[in-house]
DNA sequence: CGACTCCTTGAACACTATCAAGACAGGTGG
DNA sequence: CCACCTGTCTTGATAGTGTTCAAGGAGTCG
């Protein structure tokens, strides 16, 4: 079901590049040089996914990089006994298997159905070399994503189940704003179980919890798994316990 | 209390760098020209902190980069009723504040007494930016320390009292291997509440746990705030659930 | 419309937190 | 050198938040 295209050939044109990827978007290429989005543009090629579909598996050798054009991605680790911990969600935009390790330290599914772009990691490496500003925004990126997970280790750490769900909802809205979305309702397409095996609790708690934020009318439910945020202040207050 | 020497001159030889900070040991230097580490010590001052003691506050403006030299160090964030998550611990060699953000994203404080490596950030910034291999390299660092955090979610998410006690103690071994210190004797400077802190726990159920493993002589108490793992496969399986 | 998965709700339980107090250092000063 | 003092650690009893087990309801897709 994988549906990986040929590699799709560098254009001659600055102004068309890969069609899927829509390599000029990312943040990434912001100041590269036209020829050196041509070079990024030559060795990508596109990958589409189903919903649930595994895209790299843990331990596995990191052969790809990729970057999420279209839909909802899952990060998640197993232990041996079977439990999982969602260890992130990805949104157009968002990298998969930037690291310098040669095996993936997580697994990835597609939770809906989902292109990315990919690239043979050898190739970008190669590029990263010669184009630092490549590997500066790479970089970047990372550093933005270690802030993510600290805040995501002070909610696992500390924070109740209500403050949790809060922040979940918060963050999501958040990243919405980022892509230029309308931050309020907010689009949930991962289910309660992933919402829970990410926020270190049970589904039925997840459940009861939302059902909590809604007595409350802090929140609701809108059609298309869709959720709309009714008291901002209360939630952000909730969230941070601030 | 705060003792900083002033800056140190680049010396004319490649031999003599910084004497307290060494320079040349961290692991970011491996594949530098000698022109090369003499600039970065040309930027680097030293600084000496006594135990307790504040190294950098969340929000802060992050004006400096440091490696630590000796000693141990905390990183932690807070929540607004006092709540603490640690979600660090530095050692010798680490590094403290690497980010492409403006302000810190966490607070640092000094477990026993330490010295540092003080990198003012523009300096060191300029100096990536015409020394690409020193950006690749804490670029590595960083992926590291993503997988470390990765792994920590799994553990605050997911695992149990006793699993998150026996991996904390199987981390530290790991970390004195990399530092090329023995496995065994696990030196312990944090007290029961930082550790309590870092492993989303409360110092109680910390010193129960870890009596616990004592009883089952997976682990034995030395003095001078050691442990000794008696049993590491048992450890192992504890901690990994594997 | 039926079978599936996902979601919600209920009741009992368990793990860890909380509250409380005593034991054990480690450091200081007499 | 010892007694004291303070902070840290350990241990006990109780309570609470979230889990577990169980079942019914809702939504979705053939």
């Amino acid at each position: 079901m994988q549906r990986i295209s040929g590699e799709i050939s560098a254009t001659d044109t600055f102004a068309s590049p890969c069609d899927d990827c829509n390599i000029r978007d990312l943040a990434i290429c912001g100041a590269l040089r036209a020829d050196e989005v041509r070079r990024l543009t030559a060795i990508l090629s596109s990958v589409e996914l189903a919903a649930g579909e595994p895209i790299v598996d843990e331990g596995e050798a990191s052969d790809f990089v990729y970057t999420l054009t279209t839909g909802t991605i899952r990060l998640y680790k197993l232990l041996a006994d079977g439990r999982r911990s969602v260890t992130g969600f990805l949104f157009p935009g968002d990298f998969l298997g930037v690291s310098h390790r040669d095996t993936y330290g997580f697994s990835a599914e597609a939770i809906t159905p989902a292109t990315l772009c990919q690239f043979p990691r050898t190739k970008l490496e190669a590029l990263l070399k010669e184009i630092p500003t490549l590997e500066h925004r790479l970089f970047a990126r990372a550093s933005e994503e270690m802030s993510l997970m600290q805040e995501q280790i002070v909610l696992l750490g500390r924070k109740t189940a209500a403050e949790r769900v809060a922040s979940f909802f918060r963050g999501l809205s958040a990243r919405q704003v980022k892509r230029y979305l309308p931050a309020n309702p907010v689009s949930v397409p991962m289910t309660r179980t992933d919402i829970a095996d990410y926020l270190g609790l049970t589904t039925e708690t997840v459940s009861r919890t939302i059902t909590q934020l809604k007595n409350k009318n802090l929140i609701s439910i809108e059609p298309g798994s869709r959720i709309r945020i009714e008291d901002e202040d209360l939630l952000d207050e909730l969230a941070e316990a601030l």
